[in-house]
DNA sequence: TTTTTCTTTCAGAAATAATTGAAATTACAA
DNA sequence: TTGTAATTTCAATTATTTCTGAAAGAAAAA
């Protein structure tokens, strides 16, 4: 295979992973596109490179910024600005267990917290309060686990293996 | 909060969680209403309590039993079908992990090795190989972790955190 | 058989989400 | 300041996903 067919493969497999993340696809593709380039890229070349609009690119651009997952690159004496994507794998796998944590599991213990106080009895009742506790105590475990990964060294997961199998 | 309320509100949050993690709402909505309910319950009462259409509430239901979340539940001289969702939160997670992996890492390690062999070389190609051969190491190693969480017992999580901590 | 009851399918409709492109805004340089 | 090169916003459009409802299919009962 050729570098352009692999390049073209691998920023659609991205894309494709991130719709079922619940991450939009052009944003997961621009991410990949900065992953595997050597250089930070201005908004006009991802516009090019990805045959997107400028909205498009821009909103995107932003959203990956936000998730921590790209940052800004000014350079001296020019206007433009360009991006690049963290290398590190390790710190990209943390940076969205970290935002997702943030994004989908904070909210779900913000709702199962409320729920706790939930009055009244009867059988329905007794197995609505007896499973929302159960997932609400996964629901710690979880969180529990994610600050563990989350501020962990590149080596947690070699650690793990090591003691637990 | 009242039970009814606080039913409406779980489902919703469920149902909200879903859609952030790839699957649809309704899904979602559908098995938050079975991991509440003290008995099985059969397509007319999940349309009737969702309010949602015969064919949406059969493909859905047929969804959750594609990913092993719900069990069909045949009633000894009964026609229609009743549906229970497994009451077991550690084995959910674990079910869903497994799924998960089939679904999206599985399909990216089989790109990520199509393009171990790409051709050529240059500074661009350099940084691609780099690059994806970084995501494919951490895809096996997470492989790994999925694996070990997917046969694990329910107090992994405890272990983990005892141990490495 | 034929009828009845339930399940499945699927084309079209509706709802959601993503994208465009152009105008508005910002901010630097002259 | 003013002009210019860039970024941001957003209403309108387009694409995608989900949902409906009716029809077809299946399987037990009459």
């Amino acid at each position: 295979m050729k570098y352009p067919e692999a390049k073209s493969k691998f920023i659609q497999a991205w894309g494709g992973l991130g719709s079922s993340w619940g991450v939009n696809r052009t944003m997961a593709q621009i991410h990949a596109l900065l992953l595997i380039a050597t250089d930070a890229l201005s908004t006009e070349e991802i516009m090019e490179e990805l045959k997107i609009s400028r909205g498009n690119a821009n909103m995107n651009i932003r959203a990956l910024i936000d998730w921590g997952l790209v940052e800004k690159e000014l350079r001296q004496g020019e206007r433009k600005e360009y991006f690049v994507a963290g290398k590190d794998v390790w710190a990209l796998a943390k940076q969205i267990a970290k935002e997702r944590k943030k994004r989908e599991l904070e909210p779900i213990q913000k709702v199962l917290n409320q729920l706790s106080d939930v009055e009244g009895d009867g059988k329905d009742l007794q197995e609505f309060k007896k499973m929302t506790g159960e997932i609400s105590k996964f629901a710690n475990e979880a969180e529990t686990i994610l600050d563990l990964f989350s501020n962990s060294k590149s080596n947690w997961l070699y650690k793990i293996i090591g003691k637990i199998r």
